[in-house]
DNA sequence: ATTTTAGTTTACGTTTACGTAAAAGTCAAC
DNA sequence: GTTGACTTTTACGTAAACGTAAACTAAAAT
């Protein structure tokens, strides 16, 4: 398999390896490490940290973030695990439904904003 | 006309006032005021708090909604003014179209995560 | 009229999400 | 094999977005 350092993850997203090192910290990555401690990431671990920063363009906190990366966690075999994580699930899909039928809202309205912008701008040319 | 107190506002965005005194400082809403220095808050007023709330949802800070709110003042009447305010706009809307588009993403890998949950817990409940 | 309740300013405190610097070890290149 | 780039941990610093407390004034309620 193949291995990322910190370095090659912190320029593929353009984010520094302290930002990296913090999600370690706070628990959101796990990556193993060399003999002599360097960290090393692997494909997986690249594809959560992509979660993580897709996450915080919508405004989750780190906290959330977590808690939605123990839904890929797939070491929940037991039953009342798998039905308290799916009822989680439903609950944050339900969240992001709502925030996209907000976000569409948003841009219907901006759309409006700028159709009036463009008429003005017109009138404003008809005159000159 | 009608008018809400400030703590009238707080109570309806379950935010505390603190919150909004704060947005009036950092330029984002501006209140009218009584003889006694009380703030009274148009419903214009209570329009743009609902905007800035939902900003901070989608992730944006409050001095990128600062420049959004200015979007909605209607005092810029110059064609340069306008024609800069159409360009950040456009720029604006593109951003939330991109948001959209990823949100949609996301809530289709939630739901092939969920799917795939349930069907595991189907299995779980046939041995059982 | 006098308690509550609500509002004001000022100012220091707190949490989140990192930035930055220091001191030391390690890997890659020449 | 030594220079230079990279990595590690530890630790203090910081900006944004408020929380909280004090000290005071105004409004509402009894």
């Amino acid at each position: 398999m193949n291995y990322y350092t910190i370095s090659q993850l912190a320029e593929q997203f353009d984010i520094s390896t302290r930002t990296i090192r913090y999600y370690e910290e706070r628990g959101l990555i796990s990556p193993i490490r060399t003999e002599s401690g360097q960290r090393l990431y692997t494909k997986k671990d690249r594809a959560v940290l992509k979660l993580i920063l897709r996450g915080k363009r919508f405004g989750f906190s780190l906290e959330e973030i977590h808690e939605m990366i123990s839904l890929f966690d797939n070491d929940r075999t037991g039953r009342k695990q798998l039905e308290k994580t799916i009822a989680y699930g439903e609950q944050k899909l339900k969240e992001v439904t709502e925030r996209i039928e907000d976000l569409m809202q948003l841009k219907q309205e901006m759309e409006a904003i700028l159709a009036d912008f463009r008429e003005r701008l017109q009138k404003l040319e008809g005159i000159e």
